[in-house]
DNA sequence: CTCCGAACCAAACGATCGTTAGGGTCGGGA
DNA sequence: TCCCGACCCTAACGATCGTTTGGTTCGGAG
């Protein structure tokens, strides 16, 4: 509930993405909060606290984006669906998204392992889009679904190094489905 | 020439790549050398002259793989060639690789400026070739290149985070252009 | 009026940060 | 033999790190 401890985890996803977890101090925090940095401890335990709260958020953020892709349907459009969902993510809580990419990997312990699992199930939900879609005959029989599923997920987690919030991000991901789909091969080819 | 030198700057990529910049001392660096961290000093001026040069390293090493790439040919082959030589850099050089494309962010002032400029030559030079693949009417003239430059831009980007040592790049490389190519719809559709 | 909990402050903790100072060792060229 | 340059040492510098302590302020519930 605690309004002030919403704000250190906002402010700490902003700073955390703008100059790294390592290269952001508690001072810096509590400048951006307007307090002394003692006074931090007053809401954490510990900066680590920090990350690993914006790590869990972003990694719910995703997965709550692909709950949302119908189980059912042409897996043409669930894919469609789901780079829609994830650019979209990345768009609106562009600083969340970048620590989830990014700055995840200085979690320790226990911590790292749990989200190391989240982070292997979310891209495992994502390639079973593109085998279940070569099995069902709707995508070419002898795709190289591990290979379409790697691009396709490099594109989205790459994204948080160029997209701005605000940008059309169903667009976007329609264009790369669409050339995912379809390539890039002229028409009449000898 | 000095050699010692040249294993500092090794060890210094190593080092920024696994624990991040920011997340390296230069109490590390010196352990990693078997020696007291003053006596770092007597190699460098600086912690960050040793970002500086690995970025640098970097850059020079993924401009001279593009270089490898013929200025005549098919453009579908350039592309696979750039995407190859992309590919066997990251899984050569994985830890200066890692730092070309995650850690040069904490390069400050004019460094900063010369590696971003630098970068971005690089990403021009190689959309460039999906631009000439449509204008050349080898690529489908409808192509939306910024998108799949974009795309394969992401592919090649992201590879440090996955990418092996000792692993067939030109094999990985020539997957991506397939797919690029091709694209993933059944050879029937509706 | 009292009490509580949330929020914050000022000050300090020991540890570690990047860097400097001054000196020492040692092999090879003049 | 002398000297140089490369290399490394120990010790310390001031700054900053994440965190702790003890005390204060203040709005609202009882």
């Amino acid at each position: 509930m605690s309004t002030r401890r919403n704000e250190l985890t906002r402010i700490a996803a902003r700073l955390f993405a703008e100059r790294g977890y390592h290269g952001t101090s508690t001072a810096d925090l509590a400048e951006a909060m307007g307090v002394q940095k003692g006074s931090l401890y007053a809401h954490i335990e510990s900066k680590a606290d920090l990350l690993w709260e914006v790590a869990r958020d972003g990694a719910a953020a995703f997965h709550a984006a692909l709950d949302q892709v119908p189980e059912e349907g042409p897996a043409v459009e669930r894919i469609r669906a789901a780079l829609r969902g994830h650019l979209r993510v990345v768009a609106e809580q562009l600083d969340t998204a970048t620590v989830f990419t990014r700055e995840w990997r200085y979690l320790e312990g226990e911590r790292r392992d749990a989200f190391l699992a989240e982070r292997r199930r979310y891209e495992e939900r994502l390639r079973s889009l593109f085998r279940e879609g070569r099995e069902g005959g709707e995508l070419r029989t002898d795709l190289d679904d591990v290979a379409a599923a790697l691009l396709a997920l490099s594109a989205v987690n790459w994204a948080y190094t160029w997209l701005r919030p605000g940008a059309d991000t169903d667009a976007l991901a329609d264009r790369f489905t669409a050339l995912l789909l379809d390539g890039m091969r002229g028409y009449a080819t000898p």
